[in-house]
DNA sequence: ATAATTCCGTAACAAATGTTACTGTATCCT
DNA sequence: AGGATACAGTAACATTTGTTACGGAATTAT
């Protein structure tokens, strides 16, 4: 495991604190479309993220959900953090998009290492600071675009996060992360294409370049 | 000042923090609707709000503008402090929603306060955690309400920070906030006051007790 | 007092998004 | 193979939101 860890951390953190992540770190791996957490759910660890894509939801009280952002190798979810810190529970979900290997770190161990750690610190800060940009660039996407300019970035992003160009998703589960209706992003998938922006096939977008 | 801060700041600061920042803070009182902030500048200091409200609204490149949340006093703005530790432009705009005072705090101070004090530190991340929280909030609003339950939500905040069931505000100004014209902000207006939850007048909405 | 400006109400219409319903086809299951 | 299920395409329609236009009332300026 201290390899990986080296491989993806090693910039950020000293020796001494990759050792101690190294002992107290539960290494996991995970399938894709693995629920990792629920809204509501208690927190008692925080991922380290080493390999594969994570995507972050929010929920409504009707069970509706909203794609947030997506989690690559060397993020951490700000969002667990900020959970971690306040003792309270999820506000999100956490659902593999790919395979993926994270190490679990407990939550006592972060206050330990935020008084000892300088470069732990400066990654807590730069999470929290990155996960608001995120949220910031999520709101404009809500605010400020269309549906049709929404779905084209998504499609975008997701290649981008997989670094494949091929999209296996239905209609739905798209509709879903958008929060829309099935037949909108059928509708508006179909105009993409016309556009020679992409090619449909059952289960399957493939984005075309530009 | 230095009562000041103690009643607003005493309980999370020790003395010896209180007295640092009452030397180099800088003491500063603005009058409503005044712009502490723009898209895109530097962000040189930062402020710990001790009284009024200031507004945080994102902006588009067209220019459009959305209503993020409102600090109030005890609060300090986490993307200010966000972007001082990236040393990069802000991302939003401040404006008092009424007259507000304010300690400016130099950015220098805060890495070494970070390091120097742990209530500090747990200020900072206390803000984030907050800040995080509102924007899970704004996104929400935004993603899963409509724009009559939206109106609705944004008059009940305003009165709750400026503790007056009064809202002094134009149809187009709110429209602003929300990021609609001002003709639908009309017709839904309209339609609350016909549910008996506000009263219109020019320039002027009162909230009705539900 | 008169004129100009700002604000609000409303109608009529346009565009975007959401809903329901039905079809055909691909895939899966036994 | 045959049936069940999941997925996508499409039409028709409803609702929400956005746009343009205009008139009247309140406020401000001259």
């Amino acid at each position: 495991m201290i390899q990986e860890l080296k491989a993806n951390y090693g910039h950020l953190f000293e020796d001494a604190l990759l050792q101690e992540i190294n002992e107290v770190g539960l290494f996991k791996e995970i399938p894709e479309d693995f629920t990792l957490m629920e809204v509501g759910s208690y927190v008692k660890s925080m991922p380290l993220l080493i390999h594969g894509v994570i995507k972050i939801l929010r929920e409504d009280k009707e069970g509706d959900e909203l794609l947030l952002y997506f989690l690559e190798k060397g993020d951490t979810c700000a969002m667990t953090l900020s959970c971690c810190m306040g003792q309270s529970k999820s506000e999100i979900k956490a659902i593999s998009e790919t395979d993926a290997k994270l190490v679990m770190i407990p939550i006592q161990k972060m206050e330990e290492w935020t008084s000892k750690y300088k470069s732990w610190r400066n990654f807590v800060f730069d999470s929290y600071h990155n996960r608001l940009m995120e949220m910031l660039d999520t709101i404009d996407k809500i605010a400020f675009l269309k549906m049709d300019e929404r779905l084209l970035t998504y499609l975008v992003e997701k290649t981008k996060v997989t670094k494949d160009n091929i999209i296996s998703a239905t209609h739905q589960e798209i509709a879903y992360d958008l929060h829309t209706s099935r037949v909108v992003i059928s509708r508006l998938l179909k105009a993409l294409e016309k556009e020679r922006k992409i090619e449909l096939h059952r289960n399957r977008i493939v984005l075309l370049p530009q």
